[in-house]
DNA sequence: TCTGGGGTCCTAGGACCC
DNA sequence: TCTGGGGTCCTAGGACCC
């Protein structure tokens, strides 16, 4: 159990996962255009989950409108996402990874973290390979580096089925010129906000005045992205099962919602779903949360604590009831509704706000 | 935009207390 | 009122990732 620094850090990607898996339940769909996402009806309010690269190729992106995606490839067979049997896969894809005696760390259902050991890392990385390719038919990429952060930026450069090392020695060769936002942890806004402090490259970032980064930024992010611009960070990888801070359930509706009771009903049918992930994990309610988009794309969200923990249904409904009664705005029209819950985490009694602060990456 | 759903973590400001 | 200086809790919002 717990967090270990490995000399290697592998991390292991699985190529088109969505779309793999599905085409591995229909093999009549093998090199076609084939486009997950929603529940498999272009016509509806929802985006691509992953796309095979045929669609790819004809400009067809993950969290791309449906309706887009049909118009570029209007060919494409349309899938609905099956969340389960994508867990089911994953589930068995990282059993085979840890069947070779490894460390492995669950990113999502389709990429991990694993620790290395010895003079070959590539050697491993194609072991890993293999045992996935033999277990579920999958394929996947590897990046291999001196840390996490190497290790996840090199499994790009090793798509698909391949395997890229990115370390210390190679970092600036590689990266040093490319823009902030390929960076793990580097989005849009980071970059932009970046460049207009006259940072564009990965090299530029790893030289910039540490004062700068921190008055944009503040202490710990601001040191953050400095060292991430170096390629620095953990080399830890750590096996301890996932606990969820908290669970979620939102929905688009294919219509928007008019009157009060529509949406308090609606907001009645979500708390329950999360009501019923919630009892899965056996552990109380501390806080909830209400989300509303307004038409045609204005979001709110809203967090309540609950005056007591509780695993019980009737007082969460009535807080996020009573959030709803305060903040909702009656005459507009809502496009989306989620609620949110978040658990006590399991060795910090009540208060889930003192969750120590962990660095990412 | 035609803009999903499920998560995590960080920051900042106000309330409140001493 | 010419209005301290922390520390903590709560809430809102931002940003990022898959």
């Amino acid at each position: 159990m717990a967090a270990r620094a490995f000399p290697w850090v592998l991390h292991v990607d699985l190529d088109q996962f969505i779309a793999a898996v599905e085409v591995l339940r229909r093999p009549e769909l093998a090199g076609r255009e084939v486009v997950v996402g929603g529940r498999g009806d272009p016509t509806e309010r929802a985006v691509v989950s992953t796309a095979s690269y045929p669609a790819r190729e004809r400009g067809v992106r993950s969290g791309m409108p449906l309706r887009l995606a049909a118009r570029k490839a209007p060919d494409a067979v349309f899938l609905p996402v099956d969340g389960p049997h994508y867990l089911a896969v994953s589930a068995e894809v990282f059993d085979a990874v840890r069947s070779l005696g490894l460390v492995v760390e669950v990113l999502g259902w389709d990429e991990g973290f694993v620790g290395g050991e010895g003079p070959d890392p590539e050697a491993l990385a194609r072991a890993i390979q293999s045992a996935v390719l033999e277990r579920t038919r999958l394929h996947c990429s590897v990046g291999v580096g001196d840390n996490r952060v190497r290790a996840k930026i090199a499994t790009d450069f090793g798509k698909p089925q391949g395997i890229y090392r990115l370390t210390a020695e190679n970092w600036f060769e590689v990266m040093g010129h490319r823009a902030t936002a390929e960076l793990w942890g580097v989005g849009s806004r980071v970059s932009a906000r970046l460049a207009a402090h006259g940072i564009h490259t990965v090299v530029e970032l790893a030289a910039a005045d540490e004062g700068v980064l921190v008055g944009e930024f503040g202490p710990r992010m601001g040191a953050w992205y400095g060292s991430l611009g170096r390629g620095e960070g953990s080399a830890e990888v750590d096996d301890t099962p996932w606990v969820a801070r908290g669970h979620s359930r939102e929905t688009t509706y294919q219509s928007n919602l008019v009157t009060p009771d529509e949406v308090r009903e609606a907001v009645r049918v979500l708390t329950d779903q999360v009501l019923e992930d919630v009892r899965r994990e056996g552990r109380p309610v501390v806080r909830v949360g209400l989300k509303i988009r307004y038409a045609p794309f204005f979001t709110v969200n809203r967090s309540r604590k609950l005056p007591a923990v509780t695993a019980e249904a009737g007082p969460v409904h009535d807080v996020v009831q009573a959030l709803l009664a305060d903040h909702l705005e009656e005459g507009r029209e809502v496009r989306l509704l989620g609620v949110r819950a978040e658990m006590t985490m399991p060795d910090d009694g009540d208060d889930v706000s003192r969750t120590p602060v962990r660095g990412r990456v």
